[in-house]
DNA sequence: GCGAATCTTGTCAATGATGACAATTTACGT
DNA sequence: ACGTAAATTGTCATCATTGACAAGATTCGC
């Protein structure tokens, strides 16, 4: 050998820049240019250890799944309704920036089937957890998953919401609406009538 | 005067063409070229009529929000909670070409708050009609808003989702956890534990 | 037919982003 | 110090897209 390979930190510093032009400009709207910039490169450096456009955004597609993936499985894995909620609410929807890369991903996987199928992939893994932790609590219920959906695309309009400007009068009433979702038992005797 | 002016009927006959190519491949994906293309002009011709490319965009921009404003004057004004839900479920988030251009407005939002603002006065109308309905239905209550909100939320939610290929194992019992969102009563016991 | 406003065609230069690559420098093992 | 693999610099041609415009054709009122 000779030289020592930082080709692999130098990746993750160029993803690292990828990911803040993202947040700020978009996929569509970065350029290696703007990238190069970014993380303080000049751009052929960045093709070199990246390879071409294509290249940076599969790898920095992966990244962000990786990570996404990596954070359901340090799920709880149980707890009362209360963690679930807040769990769902806090931590997974919180923070804007990432919100904002997430819906860059959300708009890439209108025309990706493979990304779309990954990204699903991740929701449905979430619902399911959620789902299961119901069963936990309780008895195991064949509507808990559905209401696990309910709870998890109350949380994403939310968040879409929160990003436009528009917030419930109360959200602790949006809390409490979700924790009634994950309560087992206050849907039953309604949904039995239809 | 002289030669009739045909302006205005082009205009639509591009901007429809432009529709269709944002549909089909996004805002940021669509040059002029594609839009003279699928209007059948030379792209000449889409640029004399329509202007440069951002008053392409601002148009189309305009033309959604018209039409999505419009939408919301033909309201029912009020119903049972049926009624409602069906309109907000079955209505608003159907058709799956305009949800496409609608996450194409929501993915130009990100970064334009002109149009972002735009946006959160509309789904605001909605929360703000569908509230109404449900004071006209019963007595006001302050709580109808926050309910409102979250059978909102929990629509567009499940349309986003709906698109990624997650669906409830039942989608009636989507339909009766949103109804009963829109109930006023059930939910105030456990509110006020809170 | 004629003038005038409007439409239509076709071409051009400028811009910006990408991919490719040659030439040079660096840092390590021996 | 020397060879070698890796890293770094800088430049180039290519391509797509846009904006601009000149020249011509159309259709109306008169």
């Amino acid at each position: 050998m000779a030289r020592p390979r930082i080709g692999q930190e130098r990746r993750e510093e160029i993803l690292a820049a990828f990911e803040a032009c993202v947040a700020r400009k978009g996929f569509a709207g970065t350029t290696l240019t703007d990238v190069a910039q970014e993380a303080g490169q000049p751009r052929s450096l960045v093709r070199y250890f990246i390879g071409n456009r294509a290249d940076m955004v599969n790898a920095l597609i992966d990244r962000l799944l990786l990570r996404g993936e990596e954070q359901f499985r340090q799920w709880p894995g149980h707890g009362t309704p209360e963690d679930m909620h807040r769990f769902v609410l806090d931590r997974i929807f919180a923070d804007q920036t990432t919100n904002i890369v997430i819906m860059e991903l959300w708009h890439l996987a209108l025309r990706d089937d493979a990304l779309r199928a990954r990204l699903a992939a991740i929701y449905k893994q979430v619902i399911l957890e959620v789902a299961a932790m119901m069963a936990d609590e309780n008895d195991p219920h064949p509507e808990a998953q559905d209401r696990a959906f309910s709870a998890v695309a109350l949380a994403f309009g939310t968040a879409f919401f929160r990003y436009l400007g528009i917030a419930p009068a109360s959200p602790d009433r949006i809390r409490a609406i979700s924790r009634q979702l994950l309560d087992q038992h206050s849907l039953s005797a309604q949904e039995l009538e239809t």
